[in-house]
DNA sequence: AAAGTCTGCAACCGCTTTCTT
DNA sequence: CAAGAAAGCGGTTGCAGACTT
């Protein structure tokens, strides 16, 4: 036998609360905690159903709940943790704190869909949206360099890097610095710094491969961010990563990985290989989540994030896909 | 100033998962 | 173990206020 009904639906009152519900809601739960939601508008005098009540309580009359405008770091976070999670508003409700999963689920909707949208990105799979325009012609640029990106298509779109490549060559030769900012640079042939340590084989976890390149700081964070979970991927192939920025502990339960690094202090082992090895039986995608987001660090000199801060302009350019400007030398015609 | 349109958000709906009996 | 309700969750809707014409 399962449970009694939750409530008789008949006669009870549906749409927007009043003060005087609020009020009568707040404080029996101020008084007596939530406790069963099937008997508690009973309880309380209330004329509605249990799950209506939940749901008035969790997502407006939480008195943890912090409302208002989002920050640019809870925008920055959403974001990211899209890119991983998709729609789970939920999981991502729970990495930030005050926040319900509903106002996440419209603040997403309304605001940062249409941003990306607007700047060319699919929100659903944060990668640009390429049937805006055909690349298939870059392919062919004699701009490009080949054996330098070689190891990058496993790392970023590679219909990205065609268009990011030919327009760093282009900006190249114009004295002007017209910065791209694209995973960290990765698609830049010049930069030699981090992609050329990476194999072939390695495969970046897939929100590297989510460019939501937006402001140079932002970028910097993003790296940052990410930069955990290439590391321990790395470490779970006992290939040593070698951009660990200082003072950043990579971890790792291989006792097989030696570290090689120059700065071996920063590295050391414990127990996060299963944790952040997505391919293992045992990797629990929230328990990776549980764990508090590091903040971001600043990389050591043998990188090559350019630091920057955060302004109001900055926060206009928030989530276009590449922050750089296509130089005036650049032709249009001739890209097609 | 009025009418029409757009936007943001609270609340609901319906499906899935978890829990209780 | 099965049945069924509660709880959880994501998608959708409806409405009030803002904005545009």
């Amino acid at each position: 036998m399962g449970r009694s009904p939750c409530c008789d639906k008949n006669g009870l009152k549906k749409g927007p609360w009043t003060q005087e519900e609020d009020l009568k809601l707040t404080e029996y739960i101020q008084l007596h905690g939530p406790g069963n939601w099937r008997t508690l508008p009973k309880n309380a005098g209330l004329q509605r159903c249990g799950k209506s009540c939940r749901l008035r309580w969790t997502n407006y009359l939480r008195p943890d709940i912090k409302r208002g405008r989002f920050s640019f770091e809870e925008e920055e976070t959403i974001i990211q943790l899209h890119s991983v999670l998709g729609n789970k508003w939920s999981s991502i409700a729970a990495r930030l704190p005050g926040r319900t999963d509903n106002e996440i689920k419209n603040y997403w909707n309304t605001h940062i869909r249409k941003r990306l949208l607007r700047n060319g990105i699919d929100p659903v799979t944060h990668t640009p949206r390429l049937d805006l325009m055909d690349l298939s012609s870059i392919l062919n640029s004699a701009q490009l360099n080949l054996s330098n990106l070689l190891n990058l298509h496993t790392l970023v779109n590679p219909d990205v890097l065609r268009l990011a490549t030919l327009l760093a060559s282009s900006s190249s030769s114009n004295n002007e610095s017209n910065e791209l900012f694209l995973n960290n640079q990765l698609i830049n042939p010049m930069n030699q710094t981090f992609n050329q340590q990476l194999p072939i084989s390695t495969s970046m976890p897939t929100n590297f491969q989510t460019t939501q390149l937006l402001n140079q700081q932002s970028h910097n964070e993003y790296f940052s961010n990410n930069l955990d979970n290439m590391n321990c991927q790395l470490i779970n192939e006992n290939i040593m990563p070698t951009c660990i920025p200082e003072n950043h502990v990579v971890h790792s339960q291989s006792d097989q990985f030696k570290a090689q690094s120059s700065d071996t202090s920063s590295f050391q082992t414990s127990d996060i290989e299963t944790k952040y090895n997505p391919t293992n039986q045992n990797f629990n995608f929230d328990s990776v989540l549980s764990t508090p987001m590091s903040s971001p660090t600043p990389l050591n000199s043998s990188s090559t994030l350019v630091n920057s801060s955060s302004t109001d302009d900055d926060r206009e350019t928030y989530c276009s896909m590449f922050k750089f400007e296509i130089p005036e030398s650049f032709e249009f015609e001739d890209f097609m």
